[in-house]
DNA sequence: GCCGTTTTCGGCCCGACTGTTTTCAGTCG
């Protein structure tokens, strides 16, 4: 078992062990292992053969007992018993603005609840504000939660969805009886969150019930229900896994059509229509004709199609620009040369500036930027501008051995009135300063749009960071007017960061678009805060994809003259 | 649950904010 997968589980502990009303600092333990554990740079399964597992940090006996059992056997007896005391849906109480893991555990005991359902006619009937310690602002907030989620099922994002598909695709193909199979549905197509993982294949020869067997085999699968297609697997992890399996002939369209989206399903049919084809699940026929069809690539080509990736298949105008051969040419990962957002030990990372480069040479970049933290963000251990001068110093010194080049940097906090958190001085002299929110999100929409406008007024900003604030799954947005927001960094010549971690992707696909228009120049970053999550970059390159973005539309891909050209001239021009 | 002792129990990154109180607990970065 993977170490995202025990992170996550642990995480679900801490979770049921909140909503059962258990001690905070104990539950606070199983978090903290967990996010531990994902910023780790090397496999658990190595800590526990080498027996270094207790040597980290906050892992203790107890802890490092249910993590061996998870890395071993793929399964936690504890989990399995809290999820029987409590119904693991009840962990969505968590994602409500304003309830932590205190009042989610009041809530579930007070309430004695069972379902989300319970809470929700609970809140309707008006008995959470009666409730001791809480009052009218919680009940609406568990109204307005359950009025915005609209029934739709929680998507899970891509941090767990991507690795999950990946490690069973990966075991899928290596099966000597799998023909061919692909990832499918929502997370083929790169969406940012997705309810579950589609995977189709193809058996040679072999009846389903061999391949059911052995998926049952793998860690982290819980159970197997055998569907008229395939079969619905159920995992540790919470994520529910389709796989479908067909016939050779019909996998190209098969594979096409649950990919999706609905919307480019049904545009591609009408598409078909129009050249007197008709497209349906199974094939692709004219005049009764079954057109041989091999791959996916093979039904495009016949409709005289570019072949189209899946980011693009959103209904959003792909089939018309791939008849006109006019599809974007798409940025790819291995297109990134650097990452410009990077924290250290100096704040609240977890790896030395040494450490980073490290790793980012090992990801074969030309340039990264050490961005830690201004003062007032004391959590996260902000740097004072005497500690500022230091780092710097350290990296001057560091870019004398050979290894990627490495800017000095900032993540300044935006003050509430849109003045930041380093005196100008310091700023000038910094290469790569990054402005960005994190106090303060309930300002109204007006003043949280002046507040970051007047940021990017500031001639030594360079980037906004993560310019909306939102967290996937746990808090949305704060009020601010991204349109504006874009204009004003073309009017400014301020970068937008799409960041790229999978809890934020932040500015969104929805924005890229009209940024892209207005002829604002972006950046892909990760934002991470360890060796580890510096992986992240191939979320946020898909969002970029997603939003039809080409190499040249990323600062990122520039080779680092270039960047340092074009990062002198937008001083220059705001200074 | 972890940790580090003034070693077997008591504290646990800091501080602003806010909603629920009437002096403070919980949330959020």
């Amino acid at each position: 078992m993977d170490n995202w997968e025990v992170a996550a589980a642990l995480e679900r502990m801490a979770g049921l062990l909140a909503l059962k009303g258990e001690n905070s600092y104990k539950i606070k333990a199983y978090s903290q292992a967990a996010r531990q554990i994902i910023r780790l740079p090397e496999p658990l399964a190595d800590l526990i053969t080498e027996e270094r597992l207790e040597e980290l940090p906050g892992i203790g006996q107890a802890l490092s007992a249910k993590i061996k059992e998870l890395v071993d056997t793929g399964r936690s007896s504890f989990l399995e018993r809290l999820e029987e005391e409590i119904s693991p849906e009840l962990l969505t109480l968590l994602s409500i603005p304003g309830v932590g893991y205190k009042t989610a555990g009041k809530l579930v005991q007070q309430l004695k609840l069972e379902s989300l359902e319970q809470l929700e006619q609970a809140a309707q009937r008006g008995e959470l504000e009666k409730l001791p310690g809480m009052g009218a602002v919680l009940q609406q907030n568990v109204l307005e939660f359950f009025r915005k989620r609209g029934g739709e099922p929680e998507g899970f994002h891509r941090g767990v969805a991507l690795p999950l598909a990946e490690q069973l695709h990966a075991y899928l193909e290596q099966l000597p009886f799998v023909l061919c199979s692909s990832l499918a549905g929502e997370v083929r197509r790169g969406t940012e969150t997705a309810a579950e993982v589609i995977i189709a294949a193809v058996l040679q020869e072999q009846p389903p019930e061999a391949l059911a067997k052995l998926l049952l085999e793998i860690p982290g699968i819980s159970s197997l229900e055998h569907t008229g297609e395939g079969f619905y697997l159920e995992t540790l992890v919470g994520m529910p896994v389709r796989v479908m399996l067909y016939s050779a002939v019909e996998y190209p369209t098969r594979l096409v059509w649950l990919t999706g989206s609905p919307e480019h399903w049904e545009q591609l049919q009408e598409y078909a229509a129009r050249l007197g084809f008709q497209l349906d699940r199974d094939a692709l026929v004219k005049m009764g004709a079954w057109a041989a069809l091999e791959t996916e690539a093979d039904l495009y080509r016949t409709l005289g199609l570019q072949f189209i990736p899946p980011e693009l298949r959103e209904g959003r105008g792909e089939i018309d620009a791939a008849a006109a051969g006019k599809l974007p040419c798409l940025v790819e990962l291995s297109q990134i040369r650097g990452d410009l957002h990077l924290h250290s030990n100096w704040s609240d990372g977890h790896a030395t500036i040494e450490e980073m480069r490290a790793a980012a040479g090992l990801r074969g970049y030309q340039y990264i930027a050490i961005t830690d933290h201004s003062p007032s963000l004391k959590i996260a251990g902000g740097l004072s501008p005497e500690r500022l001068d230091r780092q710097g110093e350290l990296i001057r010194r560091l870019r004398q051995d050979d290894g990627c080049y490495i800017f000095t940097g900032a993540e300044v906090d935006i003050h509430s009135d849109g003045t930041l958190d380093l005196p100008d001085e310091i700023l000038d002299e910094l290469e790569l300063v990054i402005a960005s929110v994190h106090s303060n999100f309930r300002q109204s929409r007006s003043e949280m749009t002046a507040r970051i406008c007047r940021a990017m007024e500031h001639p030594a900003v360079d980037v906004i960071g993560h310019p909306t604030g939102r967290l996937l799954g746990s808090r949305g947005a704060y009020q601010v007017d991204v349109e504006r927001l874009i204009e004003k960094a073309a009017e400014t010549g301020t970068i937008l960061e799409i960041n790229a971690s999978p809890q934020r992707l932040d500015l969104s696909e929805k924005y890229l678009g009209l940024a892209r228009r207005k002829g604002v120049r972006l950046l892909v970053n990760t934002d991470a805060h360890s060796t580890a999550t510096m992986a992240d970059m191939v979320y946020g390159v898909t969002v970029a994809r997603r939003g039809w973005l080409e190499p040249e539309d990323l600062l990122n891909t520039l080779s680092l003259a270039q960047l340092q050209e074009a990062l002198l001239q937008k001083r220059r021009r705001k200074g």
